[in-house]
RNA sequence: GCCUCUCUAGCUCAAUGGUAGAGCAGUGGACUUUUAAUCCAUUGGUUCAGGGUUCGAGCCCCUGGGGAGGCACCA
């Protein structure tokens, strides 16, 4: 913004000291005043710590791929510039060895006192780790082999003025790694492959849409009611139309309402916002991909979803072989489907449908240690006694598919069975990963759906939904029959990158806020 | 919301209730092929905060705060 002012330290920071200390004590503030200091010594000799560009030749990994099998002791006459940020330094005496890392990799500077120069020598040993710099240089090996920049000059591109965490172990304190996350990306790898995966992933998708056909498109995240799923929502307010709105917690509404409009094929990748819990599964913001294919049913969208995350799993992490709990898994093949009410009946030792009577269901909780409500018919009492009784035991990705229609709101009854839906959920290492239905496109049905959701908030559920009368009347103008699909895109990248948490796979996951 | 664990230097970690330490980073010095370079010297602490017990608390107790895990919640 402004221009660079001589000898302006601009002490914003907490701990900064004036540069008169820069030599004394030491500990973080005393760091940062030794760097700040440098930053008036660069400016008083004219030199700016900040530039505003840089042009460089070549990424780190187009040196490696153009000279990587140089033999060793070798020197070129290939100018490069590269550019990045200084990892390790090594001095002994009249050589300094750097190690520069960009993006794409990493490799050394081999600084030579009689080649650079007395002063930009002192120069370059005065860089700490962390600047950012950018590298004049000839290609070369060392005499161990080691591919490196014979540099003939530096270009200080950064200053930074507060220490990098340690360069062996890291920052593992996953408070402050969760909280800084530029730190965390800093130094540990592990970090920085979790998110590439998670965002080859994300591209992963969106070519493999495209190539079917599907529109990517944008719908509200202000919503005056919040369906689509059954989960409390945020609650926000706009002001000039003082008019209380909610954060959504589905994409699922308006996709469809694109369906009505003759879209055809639509699919929304996007965040949505459920008031609940923290856990090592759920972040109250999350990604959903969901899609919406017109003339298709739950079969057509079953069969996208293994497409997604197989072809997710080739592009993100090179294989389709996955292992989960110490079994080896290959996406490539077809998950297994399993009926919910044939899983249930399998662990309880006997048929169980939500046609039952239900005393009998109610029985057959309370023989589980299941806690039920009165107000739950027989179709919630199943859904209950699948995640007691069988959802655990789930490793490899599988479709449990026909869950109870009570539960099933905007999912189109089995054509075989009036009681169940046409609907599936993957489960993967007992996760919820998706969820998918033959959509309802009856209106006079849907209103009857709705009202049974409104009774059931009167009565006091909170995560039910209501009557959404403009979606019943988008309905009216006729839905062709479509196949629906949601996938939670930060449990996938859960799965592929091997991680327990969802905080690994979201940048800046919510946390309280931070006392400073 | 409940239970358990955890919080010590910028980072990674030590420290029977008895003078708060190490490695890295930093600073000064040596070193022209290092690879977490090495070697010598050295600076650095509100032990998360506040109470309490004790002759004495980083350590024991209480309250509060952050985080993690589990439970609950959760289409």
């Amino acid at each position: 913004m402004s221009a660079d002012t001589p000898n302006s330290s601009d002490p914003t920071v907490e701990t900064d000291q004036p540069a008169d200390s820069r030599h004394t004590g030491s500990g973080l503030a005393a760091e940062k005043s030794r760097r700040l200091a440098q930053l008036d010594e660069i400016r008083a000799a004219g030199g700016t710590p900040y530039p505003y560009r840089f042009d460089r030749t070549h990424t780190i990994e187009q040196i490696r791929d153009a000279w990587g099998s140089l033999e060793a002791g070798t020197e070129t006459d290939e100018a490069v510039t590269i550019a990045g940020r200084v990892m390790l330094l090594r001095d002994s005496g009249k050589l300094v060895f750097a190690t520069i890392r960009d993006r794409s990799g990493e490799v050394q500077l081999f600084v030579s006192k009689a080649v650079i120069g007395d002063d930009a020598f002192a120069a370059i040993k005065r860089l700490d780790l962390g600047d950012w710099v950018g590298v004049h240089g000839t290609v070369m090996t060392t005499r161990k082999g080691e591919l490196s920049i014979k540099t003939d000059r530096v270009e200080l591109l950064a200053k930074a003025v507060r220490p990098l965490p340690d360069k062996w172990h890291g920052l593992s304190d996953v408070d402050t790694r969760f909280r800084q996350r530029y730190a965390d990306l800093i130094v540990n790898a592990e970090a920085q492959r979790a998110f590439e995966i998670r965002h080859e992933i994300i591209a992963s998708f969106r070519r493999t849409l495209h190539e079917r056909g599907f529109i990517e498109v944008e719908t509200p995240v202000l919503h005056a009611e919040a369906g689509g799923a059954h989960a409390r929502p945020f609650t926000t307010h706009h002001n000039a139309l003082d008019m209380q709105l909610y954060l959504r917690i589905a994409l699922e509404l308006h996709l469809k309402r694109l369906i009505v409009g003759g879209m055809e094929r639509v699919y929304e990748i996007g965040r949505i916002f459920r008031n609940e819990g923290i856990s090592t599964r759920h972040n109250p913001e999350f990604t959903m991909m969901e899609l919406y294919q017109a003339f298709g049913d739950w079969n057509d969208v079953m069969d996208i979803s293994e497409v997604l995350v197989t072809q997710a799993a080739r592009d993100a992490i090179g294989t389709t072989m996955l292992e989960i709990r110490g079994e080896t898994f290959d996406l490539a093949e077809p998950w297994p489907r399993i009926r919910m009410v044939d899983a249930v009946s399998e662990k309880a030792g006997r048929t169980v449908h939500p046609s039952q009577p239900i005393d009998e269901l109610r029985t057959l909780a309370d023989q589980h240690s299941v806690r039920w409500e009165e107000r739950w018919g027989g179709g919630k009492l199943v859904e209950e006694l699948f995640e007691t009784l069988c959802e655990a035991d789930i490793v490899r990705p599988t479709f449990v598919t026909g869950h109870p229609k009570e539960i099933s709101p905007l999912a189109r009854a089995d054509r075989d069975d009036p009681w169940l839906t046409e609907r599936f959920e993957i489960f993967v290492d007992s996760r919820e990963l998706g969820n998918g239905y033959s959509e309802l496109n009856d209106p006079v049905e849907q209103r009857l759906r709705f009202e049974e959701e409104q009774a059931a908030k009167d009565a006091g559920d909170h995560e039910a939904g209501t009557v959404d009368e403009d979606y019943i009347r988008a309905l009216e103008y006729g839905m062709p029959p479509t196949g629906g699909l949601g996938i939670g895109m930060d449990r996938v990248a859960m799965l592929l990158a091997g991680v327990d948490s969802i905080k690994e796979v979201i940048l800046f996951p919510t946390l309280r806020h931070e006392v400073l």
